[in-house]
DNA sequence: GGGACCTAAGAAAACGCTTTCTTGTCCGTT
DNA sequence: AACGGACAAGAAAGCGTTTTCTTAGGTCCC
């Protein structure tokens, strides 16, 4: 075997793994079997060519090598907006699950902007993402489009188009709605509002759907007028409640869509001197991490953020690693009791009256 | 000027540029021109190419170009942690900021983990970023020497080693902080506590010490007791109120060195009975989204995230483009008063009786 | 009208890896 | 002892761009 030269550089510094090469005096086709661990290696060398890493202090550059393997393994994650705790919770979770299956990820916000959008989509052609997840809780036709048509492996939320190279994640939104209204009716309550997100979200009518269905469930009728339209922000519930505040037949219970969704309306009862809960209930969904903090805690219908990371990655692998690609994967939701859901406002004293129940005491 | 043909691909098809290239009867180096937009490519030419592209929908391979160019366009933020939303907000700004100079950005989080400092850097590394922003509001020695060893521009927050290639933003914490203290002296609080975030991070100590320097401003004397040590969440803030919840002589306002801590100092005080304003002043720092709709609405002094965010940039881009660096850029603060700030306890009854002024009527 | 220059576009050489192709060795067989 | 197969490591061919180097045409001017 003869010496192992190839490129040298400009002013007689080698770059890269060539220097390796050289100080390890291998090939630099032995330096990249040693580092990606290829088992034919002989380990005397490794060792040459790890001290020879250490002391070069050496990192490979991913670039070169992603186009030299034609692998990029990177996993795209698009989210409506950062600015929304639920989403960085979920960065995190999809961070930590796909390091540990060997991936970096790219996350891109929509921002509920169609420029953005676009903008996103290029990032992960250009950078050609192995997969994306789409995590906006509303399904951007162009963008599925753009990206499906590429063969690049999608996984989505609740609904998106049936094709090969496409995953599904079914939240089972019903089970955690269901007991959150249970846990309302259990209460006492019969007139029981909900804050949606914006209904072209295809999400925001799931959870509007699995919200109605539980009501008629427990043999409450829906009400057309308790039923909101929010977006998602604080802003939204902040105006849904203002709504509710306006109209002369107030529920007496209010679920969110979102915990942001919830946190405006605790905000604006606030404003006007309503308690919660023992003026009105308010459930709120997800279960950010701040929920627990809210003035007064809020009772929320978690969906776990690590589950759904790793149904997303599990999906994302599936198709890009080949690996018996499933369409549908599943999370379940359920009810965090906490401390914004009450009695009805009267009911107290109605049963305390009959002598039927204590008060209850809050802390 | 002969055909450009130059790689054939197998099965035919051409890939890449190559496509591109065939498609408008150019070589591949016209076409790069022309989307590199260089002004000497016959416009009858560019034209083709751009029909091409767009027929192809062809989408550069930015890893091979940033191994062509030797640029990789992507500029680093190193923050603690994304759960706490301050970050998020701050993402948001960097990351528009960037757009608008033309980068990318890359984020990673440290979550306050020596392991994951490293991910951090070599991330960082393995990506060529051409510059890295540090703000984790605690500079993190190894790190530091890493990147700055490799020549990689980098900008800090408060503070960070003096050497070429690295800007400071200095932070001017004691303009906000100031007029929170005089405010709140002026509320006529004589007992002002503090909780500061982990007094091991610069930006904790600087945060602290011009409290302690506003505070002697006022003409209050500093007391040891009432500076306590959280670590910038929300449970960290709980705690710090338990320890001034068990004290003896409680005092009547207390500053945040963020709003997380404030957070969790709201909700203990709401756990236990005590309530915002009347019975506790609170002031948080950096001024989130969400301070806003708290309850009650948090006086906060705020940093702006755009300011921030625009310093690094401009800081990182003068750097890398060679643009006249400048070792410091200057980022304010200032109090932006809600309503969890009011007179302390019996202050207003004493006022009252003595005639001097009405009691003030909260919303 | 024929050099001396420009100019614009093609050819080809990087860029720093991965991976396939080759080749030299060492063994086991017969 | 000659031959074939394994095996490990080097050589070299990509990967998809950018960029330098060349070269084919035009202009200009005397």
């Amino acid at each position: 075997m003869s010496r192992a030269v190839q490129h040298p550089k400009k002013r007689g510094k080698l770059l890269g793994i060539h220097a390796v090469a050289a100080k390890a005096r291998v090939s630099i086709a032995t330096v990249s079997r040693t580092i990606n661990r290829v088992p034919t290696v002989n380990p005397q060398m490794a060792k040459r060519v790890w001290a020879a890493i250490d002391e070069l202090g050496y990192v490979p550059n991913i670039q070169a090598r992603a186009l030299g393997s034609g692998r990029s393994g990177v996993l795209g994650l698009v989210i409506s907006e950062i600015t929304n705790p639920f989403f960085p919770e979920l960065i995190q979770g999809f961070e930590d699950v796909a390091l540990a299956s060997g991936y970096e990820i790219l996350v891109s916000s929509t921002n509920y902007d169609p420029k953005r959008m676009e903008l996103c989509i290029r990032r992960m052609l250009e950078r050609k993402v192995e997969g994306v997840a789409v995590m906006t809780f509303g399904i951007e036709q162009p963008l599925v489009e753009e990206l499906a048509e590429r063969d690049v492996p999608l996984v989505f939320v609740d609904a998106g188009p049936e094709r090969p190279g496409i995953s599904l994640i079914k939240v089972n939104y019903h089970h955690g709605v269901r007991q959150g209204v249970q846990h309302l009716a259990a209460l006492g309550h019969r007139k029981i509002g909900f804050i949606s997100g914006p209904m072209h979200l295809h999400s925001a009518r799931s959870r509007a759907e699995a919200f109605s269905l539980s009501l008629a469930e427990c043999g409450i009728k829906p009400r057309a007028k308790w039923m909101l339209e929010g977006d998602h922000t604080m802003e939204g519930g902040i105006r849904a409640m203002e709504q509710i505040l306006d109209s002369a037949d107030r529920p007496t219970a209010v679920m969110c869509s979102n915990d942001m969704t919830a946190l405006g309306v605790l905000h604006k009862a606030y404003r006007v001197g309503l308690r919660v809960p023992d003026d009105l209930s308010v459930v709120g969904f997800d279960d950010i991490h701040m929920a627990e903090v809210m003035i007064p805690p809020l009772t929320s219908i978690r969906m776990s953020r690590l589950d759904l990371a790793q149904a997303a990655i599990t999906a994302l692998r599936a198709h890009v690693e080949g690996t018996g690609p499933q369409r549908e994967y599943q999370v379940d939701t359920r009810l965090v009791v906490r401390e914004s859901t009450g009695y009805p406002p009267g009911a107290m004293t109605d049963l305390v009256k009959n002598g039927k129940a204590e008060p209850a005491r809050r802390r």
